[in-house]
DNA sequence: TATAATAATGACTTATTAGTCAGTTGTCAA
DNA sequence: TTGACAACTGACTAATAAGTCATTATTATA
C-alpha cells in the first residue's frame, strides 16, 4: 500500500502543475524514483490512477463537509462551518484542489466525467439539505438558485485563494460569504432555476432509465390537450416499450411533440434516449 | 482569409467536444477537407491557431459587452443589459464558450495563460467600472467582492446553460441576476477582497519575463503592416532592451500601438511591465 | 498556348506516449 | 546454501502526434 500512496502523492504534484494530459507516466515514475514497470504493478493504467486520486480526495472532502454541516446544532453557525470547512479542505489539499478546478468541467474521459458529476451532485445535495433546514419554506421557489449562487461563490473564491499567492483569512472569508448567502436567501424573489430545469439537468446528464422516461411521458400525456400531441406522445410511448417504428417516423413524432412548449424537454430526452440505444 | 476562417470554425467545433490537447491537427484538416500542408500555410502551429481563436472571440465578447454597458443611459437597465449580453454572447458562440470554460483555468501553455488572464482582467475592469458608476461611494469597501460575486454568477450559470441542454429564458436569467446583484451591492458589509489583495493578485499573476515579451513583440513586428505601427513597436523593443525613453514618450508609443487591434494586448503587457519595473 | 507563380498535397521524419514482458534483484524459509 | 517467490527493472512495441518538404495541381499572366 505504501507504494500506491507514494505514486498518488507524487502524481498529484505533477497533475496540479501540468494537468492530466500533459503529465506522462514516465514523469510520474521518475518523480517517484521507481521504474515504469513498478507503476503498472500498482495501477492497471494511468486512468485508474486518476480515478483513484479523485475518489480518495473527493470522498474525504465531501464527508468532512457533510459531517460539519449535519453536526452543527446552532443554525446560525452552520453556514459558517460549511464555508470554512470547504475552503480549509481545499487549502489543505491545495494541489488536489487545483487539479479539480482545472479538470472539472472537461469530461473528455467518460468515466472521469461521471465521477466528477457524481461528487458534484453529492455536494449539491448537501447544500440543498442545509439550506432547506436553515430557511425552510421561505426559499421553496428560490432554493435551486441559492444552491447555484453558493456553488458560484465557492468556485470563484477557491480560484482566488488557490491560484494567487495571497494571504488568506479563512475566518473572514467564511463570514463574508455567510452574510451574502443570508442576504440572498432571505430576500431574492425572482427564481431562474426552477424545479423543472433542475430535474431536466439531472436527467440529461445521466443515462436516463426507461422507467424515468415513461414516468415523464405519462405526466405529459396527462397534461396534453391537442389530439395531435396526445397521439404522438402515445405512439412514442409504445415505441419506447417495444421499438417498432422506423427512425423517420420517430423523428416526425418528436417534431410534433416539440411544437408544444410543455413537452419540449420530453422530446429532447426521448431523442437522446433513442440515439443512444440505436448506437449500441 | 477564407481558408483561415474555415479552419478556425471547424477547429472550434472539435475543440469544444474534445479540448485542445485531444484534438489533432490531422483531425482538424480532415474535418475541413484540406491537407495537413494546407493547414500550415494558414497557421505556423497548432498553438497559433488556438491563440487566434481565443483572440477573435474574446475581443468580440468583450467589446460587445463594453459597448452595451457604456451605452446604456438609464442606470436601472445597465446591469440587465450586462448580464443579457454576456449570456447571449456565450449562447451564440456556444462552442467557443464551452472551450473557454474547459480550458480557462488551466494555463499549461504559458502564452495561452497570459492571454486568458488578459481578457479576464478586461472583463473585471468592465464590471468594476460599471459597479462604480451604478453604486458609487456606497460600495467603496465591497466593490472587489462584488466583482467576484458577479464573476461567480456568470461562471456557474454559464456552465448550467452551456453543458445542460435546458431551454433557457435569458430575460428571466438576467432579471434574476440583476436582483441578486442589487441586493448584494446595497447591503453587504463584510468585505473579503480588499484593495490590497486585489493589487497583490494583480502583481503575482503577471510574471511576464522579458524574453516572453520580446518573443511576442517580434511576432507583432512580423505581422505589422503600417509604418507607424512598425516603428512604434521597434522603438518599444529597443526601450525594452535598454531603457532610454522618457515615460511620456513610452506612453505615446503605447497609444500608437494600441490602435492596431492585433497589438492591443502587447500594449497592455508592456504597460504593465514598465509600470512594474519602475515601481520597484 | 506557354510560362511563371502560387496553392495544395500527403508521405515522411522525429518525438513522445501508454503499456508490455523477458529478465534481474532481493528476500526469506528450509 | 539453495530454491522459490515476489518485487522490480527498463528496453521494447505499437500508436499517435506535430511539423516538413519534394512533388503536383491550379491559376494568372504574357
Amino acid at each position: 500500500m505504501g507504494k500506491k500512496q507514494l505514486i498518488m502523492e507524487k502524481a498529484i504534484e505533477l497533475f496540479a502543475q501540468q494537468g492530466f494530459e500533459l503529465t506522462s507516466v514516465q514523469q510520474i515514475t521518475e518523480h517517484c524514483g521507481i521504474s515504469k514497470g513498478a507503476f503498472y504493478l500498482s495501477f492497471k493504467s494511468k486512468d485508474e490512477l486518476i480515478l483513484a486520486i479523485i475518489d480518495q480526495f473527493m470522498s474525504q472532502m465531501i464527508s468532512d463537509t457533510d459531517y460539519q454541516v449535519t453536526n452543527t446544532q446552532e443554525d446560525e453557525r452552520t453556514l459558517y462551518k460549511f464555508y470554512f470547512t470547504i475552503f480549509k479542505s481545499s487549502q489543505k489539499h491545495s494541489n488536489f484542489a487545483k487539479i479539480l478546478m482545472k479538470e472539472q468541467s472537461q469530461s473528455f474521459n467518460k468515466e472521469l466525467g461521471i465521477k466528477f458529476r457524481y461528487y458534484d451532485r453529492l455536494l449539491e445535495k448537501i447544500i440543498l439539505t442545509m439550506m432547506e433546514r436553515l430557511f425552510g419554506e421561505k426559499i421553496e421557489n428560490t432554493k435551486h438558485d441559492l444552491v447555484y449562487c453558493i456553488k458560484g461563490f465557492i468556485s470563484i473564491y477557491s480560484e482566488l485563494i488557490l491560484f494567487n499567492d495571497v494571504p488568506v483569512n479563512l475566518d473572514l472569508l467564511a463570514q463574508s460569504l455567510v452574510e451574502k448567502t443570508n442576504l440572498l436567501a432571505s430576500q431574492i424573489t425572482i427564481p431562474f432555476v426552477t424545479e423543472e430545469i433542475f430535474q431536466l439537468k439531472r436527467l440529461t446528464n445521466d443515462e436516463v432509465t426507461i422507467e424515468q422516461l415513461l414516468a415523464i411521458l405519462d405526466q405529459c400525456l396527462n397534461e396534453a390537450e391537442e389530439p395531435l400531441e396526445k397521439e404522438s406522445l402515445s405512439l412514442l410511448k409504445q415505441h419506447l416499450l417495444e421499438p417498432s417504428l422506423s427512425p423517420a417516423l420517430v423523428e416526425g413524432l418528436l417534431k410534433n411533440v416539440h411544437d408544444y412548449s410543455n413537452c419540449k424537454w420530453v422530446a429532447f430526452l426521448l431523442r437522446n434516449y433513442f440515439e443512444l440505444s440505436s448506437d449500441k
